[in-house]
DNA sequence: TCATTACTTGCAGATACTTGCAAAAAACAT
DNA sequence: ATGTTTTTTGCAAGTATCTGCAAGTAATGA
């Protein structure tokens, strides 16, 4: 058999069930693992397939990547990404929201951190999908179309279920008097039965938004336990977060 | 032997098999492996074939090389969208698997059918909630790191209380007589349950997939209902099929 | 951790290719 | 016919590529 024929038959066969496995593919081509393992790395090199630890999967596979530069306020959200990784660790149960800080954290998770996390958000789970070690399960129930995330009875009756250790919540709005509040009817339900369920619920917030409101209140901020910002702990503009029980990270 | 003689036998030999290799030409034409080596330098230069290591190939062989880089025979998978998408009426409860073809559906649906869908698939939310009037459900539970579905227990409950209209199924591989089948037992046995759930299952499948077996049994034939390839329904490499009890589209 | 599996690297034999050359064959001219 | 020119062909020597093996390394899963 020609090296062309080969290589076409891989692509193929990727294409139609996009994956193939090194050892069958040495078993049906008739030649030796090392063979098809070049043959595999030429057809990635041209970018036809994406190669993985015994075998190779179709590019297809790939398709709702992580655009990084289309984040705002990437660098502080970097920052926020990192501050509350610090609080994971092995073996915690993590619900975690949807949003872009979210998104983040889920990138930029060490590969060797062994969590599980519970999300209702689809793009949230996307990302935690590509992470070795991390378990993703998905809250299901009825989507929303604009926050991408779960929403509904089904999903309060579940989070009432469970206890997580911790909450990653993103926020949309949050100030010293009137607490955490949102936009929409249906995710302020959703975000309420999060913080309820968990053992410790963490804010993460952009600098920019405290001191601001939205039209439905989710809580009061002494029902959270931790307030992530990418400034220092210690910044003017987080002391009324502090008094109000919050502890600063 | 005339030169144009041979080069003529060679071409036809191309074009009827794809492919030649150099030896047996030799060995056929009674001319040095270096005469035949020419030959076929000469056709390729000619664009008449594709000159590759040990042989030659038929251009239209080679074509496959080239085309790719969008979703994997896109034309196809768009003809069995459209087939799919018309049993599709307002107000009908749908089942949707994961796969090229399935997100495709998504992706032209018409704008103002209403139909409320159930899946297990990110990808397939995520191509869903972009519809102005579909409601999307999302079956949660554990997410496969492979399929991007979820998988378990709790999907196969869910599934067990609910009973969708139709459901869409997409697959990987389709035989008369091992039926279906699939590579990763987790993702079988959703499948299973989505066959069983629903009223009516719908086989989606291009053509290439027909005749082929994966490592894991889904069901007979006989336990869908309804198999939509691109291809017309009086084709005969689907006759085995109608002939199981599926109906053709 | 240990065992297993997959991967990397280097190597060597096999196979295919390139180049140059000279003999043979074909084409052409006289 | 005969010689001349051009093309074709096969061979040989050197080069490049392909392939499978082996030894060592890395990743994975129990």
């Amino acid at each position: 058999m020609l090296k062309k024929e080969r290589q076409a038959l891989i692509l193929r066969e990727v294409n139609i069930h996009n994956r193939v496995v090194l050892s069958d593919l040495s078993n049906v081509l008739g030649v030796s693992e090392d063979t098809v393992r070049r043959d595999l790395q030429e057809l990635a090199d041209a970018g036809k397939i994406v190669k993985v630890r015994g075998g190779a999967l179709s590019k297809s596979y790939h398709v709702y990547s992580y655009q990084e530069n289309e984040i705002y306020a990437y660098q502080e959200k970097t920052i926020i990404a990192r501050k509350a990784i610090s609080l994971l660790r092995d073996d915690m149960l993590v619900l975690i929201s949807g949003g872009s800080t979210n998104l983040e954290i889920a990138r930029i998770l060490p590969p060797d951190l062994r969590v599980i996390f519970l999300t209702v958000s689809l793009s949230t789970a996307m990302q935690l999908l590509e992470h070795p070690n991390a378990e993703t399960i998905f809250l299901g129930g009825q989507l929303s179309k604009t926050a991408k995330i779960s929403v509904g009875g089904d999903v309060v009756a579940q989070l009432n279920q469970i206890k997580p250790d911790l909450c990653l919540l993103g926020t949309n709005a949050l100030d010293p008097t009137h607490g955490l509040t949102d936009t929409e009817w249906e995710v302020v339900t959703v975000k309420k039965a999060m913080i309820k369920s968990a053992a410790k619920t963490v804010l993460l917030s952009i600098s920019e938004k405290l001191g601001t409101v939205q039209k439905i209140k989710i809580c009061d901020l002494d029902e959270a336990d931790i307030l992530i910002t990418e400034l220092e702990p210690d910044h003017s503009s987080l002391q009324a977060y502090a008094a109000a029980g919050l502890k600063i990270l």
